[in-house]
DNA sequence: CCGCACCCGAACCGTACGGTACGGTTCACC
DNA sequence: GGTGAACCGTACCGTACGGTTCGGGTGCGG
């Protein structure tokens, strides 16, 4: 295996695996491809087509096509931003519409295609490979998501805002009742009905409920 | 495509598609390589190999892989059994048990091998085959469910023991408190940590939270 | 005994795709 | 101008797998 090529033994958490210019924009390819078309679709000769560029360099870079994989999922993760909080917890209300905007960030990304895509990927190939990809993403996606939650989470009891005994349990059900089946739902192909693509409304409840879960 | 091919068409969410007993066990026997191997791992050679039949009674019996792929689905959703709703509104506390009961039963069945492989399938087949698959699996799985569900919690209501304004809503909120996350990282391939393997406590847990929430 | 229906096992075919090899081009650097 | 690295495009190879065909075997009604 080329020495460029992406291996998950050899990514840090924190260190992005610094993908060369050129070497994004393919990525980006290989993600509309998948976006478009789900795992058949990429293929290495597909790929290189779109892209404009030649096999041989994808398996110079990516070593054979699940490092392609795991690189397409390590790459669109390292692109996932959310809002900073800084200053978040000034006052109770604004502690509070700061926690629906982070709803409201987890679930656009969530449900947006690019994440369905890969998020579909993943699950597809969670039995085979020693289940590389589910790893990558759980640990470049959900966890990350999960610690930001944790600390935001944390904040808001220190300020006397919510009353909870464990931040992780506190925020699977932020989680479960913002995302509850709709997830699923559209993994499996399902259309969002019009209420559940109301981001804004949808983090609204959720929070209200959560509030009245856990509110202080 | 012969007469005998399984068809999504012609299927009725009520009439079972009844397969011989002879395909009920080649169909147990691709449910088993699926669980073991994932998708990959159900070929027909092999799955002929495996359940001592020959390619070609697959292929009059399926129609193709696809035809095949479906039949798996549709009879293990055949095969899931939820406990009788009767009499279960008796007075508040035999409902609360009921509806942990529902949830336990949710829970067991959602996070069940057979049941994560075939999600696994129709969630990676989902932007292929015009998503026959996903299809399947939401109208015998999910939908069902939710409609036992709905009128398991009207009938709550009814007596006075819940209040909401709609059952579908209040139902994805249950569902949300259950599941949490816990069903993507199964299907990621992420092991269940001992806490969430304790569906009672877990299904406690959640019907707790629920009632809090929607309890009259 | 004959024919028919059903089925098994194995051989076979076509193709799609992962992976490799190679000639030709660009470009940076000396 | 020469040299080498990087890369594109294409042709090529091997194989795995979906799907078909065929010979043979078994049981059953007439």
């Amino acid at each position: 295996m080329p020495a460029a090529a992406f291996d998950i033994a050899t990514s840090r958490p924190d260190a992005a695996p610094e993908f060369s210019p050129r070497q994004q924009v393919v990525l980006q390819h290989a993600l509309k491809l998948l976006v478009e078309g789900g795992e058949k679709a990429l293929t290495t000769a597909g790929l290189a087509r779109t892209a404009s560029c030649s096999k041989e360099s994808l398996y110079k870079w990516f070593g054979d096509r699940d490092g392609l994989l795991a690189a397409v999922v390590a790459y669109q993760a390292s692109q996932v931003q959310f809002p900073s909080e800084a200053g978040a917890t000034a006052d109770a209300e604004t502690f509070r519409a700061h926690v629906a905007a982070f709803v409201e960030a987890l679930l656009g990304v969530l449900f947006s295609e690019t994440s369905l895509a890969l998020n579909r990927l993943s699950i597809g190939q969670s039995n085979t490979n020693s289940n590389r990809l589910g790893q990558l993403l759980l640990m470049r996606g959900k966890h990350m998501i999960s610690s930001r939650a944790r600390t935001m989470l944390e904040s808001g009891r220190r300020h006397g805002l919510l009353k909870f005994d464990h931040a992780e349990d506190a925020y699977q059900v932020l989680y479960g009742l913002a995302i509850r089946d709709v997830h699923v739902r559209l993994l499996l192909g399902e259309a969002a009905s019009p209420a559940e693509q109301d981001l804004k409304s949808q983090a609204e409840m959720a929070v209200d409920r959560f509030y009245q879960l856990f509110g202080a």
